[in-house]
DNA sequence: ACAACTGTATTAATACATTTAATACAGTAC
DNA sequence: GTACTGTATTAAATGTATTAATACAGTTGT
């Protein structure tokens, strides 16, 4: 289900949130739903229980969860989290086509490597 | 000339290497002009001279500049550097869009904010 | 030859973020 | 009460980035 890539340089709690808000947005976890307890991720994927905890309150802060205390995290509606995550991934957009124009690529190129990550994504979905 | 960002969590070696790459590819440094020599460097920017050095490494691995030992390093030909770059932004624009993806954007969606991305970076090219 | 500059290499010390570990506390359900 | 939930705290271990202090080798110009 979700898989650890120790070789990522990003923190594992941070590969942790990703999943899980990805899990969320294309509807594999369901509004309203339990998200699986802190402990039993945390053996699930072999990690410290406090890694799992840091990355459900950040999922908690950004809209995706909400909690009860004693009772558990659910999944929350989509709306707020879909529009974190539109903004999240404009942002990296941005960040990537400012540093393109700066090194002189230009507009053109960098349409054209989009349609080609696209459809090199769309593959990967099949 | 070069900004070191504190806040940014990126390491500050890499920080230098992006900001060199830039001015190679945009012209600012010419082919076969002399680099500013690590000490000098690291004195302008109030940083040590080993992290300098760390930078100018990778940027000779990776063909932006060669060194002559003793006399100085100085900026490669384009040519290999900006197949370089890229590379590097096309692989960055990649794992963005298959974030997306993932996270149920559509490739539309993706072309409208990339056309937002690119005006934007225009207008700061002003 | 000498002085002053280049890049390079090495070792140590420090700081910081991540992660694990071991607990403890509070609320909920049966 | 027992067994689950989430939350909080403290300590230890680890890895990386950074600074610091040196040392060595090659080049340039006097």
């Amino acid at each position: 289900m979700i898989l650890i890539d120790y070789k990522d340089r990003r923190p594992i709690y941070e590969q942790v949130i990703e999943k899980l808000q990805q899990m969320i947005l294309c509807g594999a976890l369901e509004p309203h739903s339990p998200m699986p307890s802190v402990r039993n991720l945390a053996m699930e994927l072999s990690l410290n229980p406090n890694t799992i905890q840091r990355a459900y309150q950040v999922l908690e802060h950004t809209g995706y969860i909400y909690t009860i205390k004693g009772k558990g995290s659910f999944v929350s509606e989509l709306s707020a989290a879909a529009d974190n995550k539109r903004r999240e991934i404009e942002g990296e957009l941005q960040k990537s086509i400012d540093k393109a124009m700066l090194s002189g690529i230009t507009a053109d190129e960098l349409r054209q490597m989009v349609e080609r990550c696209i459809t090199a994504s769309e593959r990967k979905k099949l």
